[in-house]
DNA sequence: TACTATTATGGAAGCGGTTCCACAGGTGAT
DNA sequence: ATCACCTGTGGAACCGCTTCCATAATAGTA
């Protein structure tokens, strides 16, 4: 029998359906010889009780959140998911939190139609993943409240994001005020698979603080690969071989930065004496590691979103609107004067 | 109204439930007046379909996996949870992974409880926590599989296990072996809240190792407090101050080791010509670091122990046991012969 | 012995949706 | 005028469980 029910369960033993669900909730008097027969019942037909008719009718409220992120396995993401998890512990109404990676950028409107046609959530968490009007009107419809952690300014109301141009802006006038003039940018490809632009907007802020030092662009500075410490070790080797190298170098990353750093520590080179070395975002890591970079706020986002959620859950039409600390610079021992060494 | 039904919208709207349902999944054949005013009575009474019942009713089978861990601050838990993920994500059948995070020791017990309640999960995956026999066979009563990623081992089939002793042990030994003779440890309380004893296990294959060289243990090298980075820091301070300091670190973790590293160079001591520091899960952090560690194969363990329970879910009974490589020394550059400097 | 509690059990009703079937009313072809 | 065929709609049946009520059988009491 393909999904044997209680009905099965009692027929093959010979009993009610009230007595089938008595013994399923070990409850009061069934007599012992009529509950091993139905446990016996149970585990030859191996029947398993579903979940939603039990839920139904007990009516129980069993309420999920969904948190869509790209992957877990940059740290950025891992600290998000970590405030969203503390908002939720904070206020103790029972939703779960499901998460859902998008492993693949092509499969995330296929995810998204699964979530809301199975309605498995109630809400829906979306942490830096580009999600177009038409996806937007799917869950507006379905009546599924999202809050959006973007990396570009959206202007929705439902939404946090990062100011990643000015993130660009601060890290690479902090090398410039050191008095650094041949400052190399690592990062990802300028709009990665994801369509996530976060690349483009830093580097966009990296321009312009070399346009307000009137220092022109020196294309060879400017170096682009997929995410990853590996890359940006293999991307940095390369800045150390030109004829004038970099003296300074801002990771799109922290994760990157520490690439870089490992690839100059190999040449023999020190960081910071010989090359100063500046991150973006501020993960767990660069504080152990020492890492100067930028602090984009990361837990918090995550907890803050969370909250929007909660508060659109609970009281549908109200939000109060929560805003992130702005951006700063956390000036550690990878950056230092230039021509001090 | 408490919680309006699509009979109350029927009713208020003068139309058939099978009409509300119908506008619900903006499907076939409703008049576009009919259909406006079933949505403005939805609109009006708040009207929320029951994510259950539809269930129920379409027949979806939508199966839920729970993930619990004590927190997911250090990244050891990180790197199970993509483990996790990611064996989820090769087979894709859909099940959600929910995540459980045990905030307070105490509340394990009754969250527990919440979840064989409410039957929220199908299956468990429980990560370093102690659970009791009592907790065991609520599980199996309600029938729900569950595999233990411990640190213990347990003797389950339906667990995976490290074995921190000899984890500890092999440790140590190399730090033996590279001549140091005042070896200290850094570690957790013994048993932590939690009850969960990692930190002992790995103290007894420190005593071991020291053991087998004959080297008696000296109180003043075993330093406990509660883990994470700054404790670490602080221990080694004191260490430092000892009339006669240790030339080599035990740290039982991977964080707790960057954090005596950090308290060596800030003494003006280097690593590892001075002290030899060693660790203990090798997380990503460790390889950014260049620290020597322990490796226990943390995102494998949480894959296979999905695996498990996958086995269990798609096919009750039948689990195929799955292995972790045994634990392995990873050599970086924070130890070094003693003396050598 | 007659009457009341107590215990074990069967089964209907209900949880809140979806879906199928029946049917009314309108259209167009014959 | 008759018939076949759409279109829009109402409502019963059903999904698989829990729970309450009714009832039969047994035990306890006066």
């Amino acid at each position: 029998m393909a999904n044997p029910t209680i009905y099965d369960v009692a027929k093959a033993a010979g009993v009610g359906v009230g007595t089938v669900s008595r013994v399923l909730n070990n409850s009061t008097r069934v007599s012992p010889e009529t509950q091993e027969k139905v446990l016996s019942v149970i585990q030859e037909l191996g029947f398993r009780r579903s979940k939603v008719a039990r839920q139904l009718s007990t009516g129980v409220q069993h309420r999920n959140i969904g948190a869509m992120l790209p992957y877990i396995t940059p740290p950025s993401f891992v600290e998000r998911l970590r405030g969203m998890q503390m908002a939720l512990s904070h206020q103790d109404n029972d939703f779960n939190l499901i998460l859902y990676t998008v492993s693949e950028p092509d499969r995330q409107h296929e995810q998204l139609l699964t979530i809301v046609d199975q309605s498995t959530v109630d809400g829906l968490l979306i942490t830096t993943l580009n999600i177009s009007d038409e996806e937007r009107d799917l869950l507006k419809q379905a009546g599924i409240p999202f809050v959006i952690l973007s990396d570009v300014f959206t202007g929705d109301t439902n939404g946090i994001s990062t100011d990643n141009v000015h993130g660009g802006y601060l890290a690479t006038q902090h090398l410039l005020q050191l008095g650094h003039r041949r400052v190399a940018y690592v990062g990802d490809e300028l709009t990665n698979n994801y369509g996530i632009p976060t690349s483009d907007l830093r580097y966009k802020g990296y321009l312009s603080a070399l346009a307000e030092y009137d220092i022109p662009v020196n294309a060879d500075y400017v170096c682009l690969g997929m995410h990853g410490e590996e890359t940006a070790h293999r991307l940095t080797r390369q800045l150390l071989t030109l004829p004038e190298p970099p003296t300074a170098i801002f990771a799109m990353s922290d994760i990157q930065a520490v690439g870089c750093i490992q690839a100059v520590r190999e040449s023999g080179l020190r960081v910071p004496e010989d090359i100063s070395v500046i991150g973006f975002d501020d993960v767990q890591l660069s504080r152990y590691v020492g890492l100067t970079t930028v602090r984009q706020h990361l837990e918090q986002s995550g907890y803050l979103g969370m909250q929007m959620l909660l508060d659109m859950l609970m009281t549908p039409g109200k939000v109060t609107p929560r805003h992130l600390p702005p951006l700063e610079l956390v000036v550690r021992n990878t950056t230092q004067q230039y021509g001090l060494a």
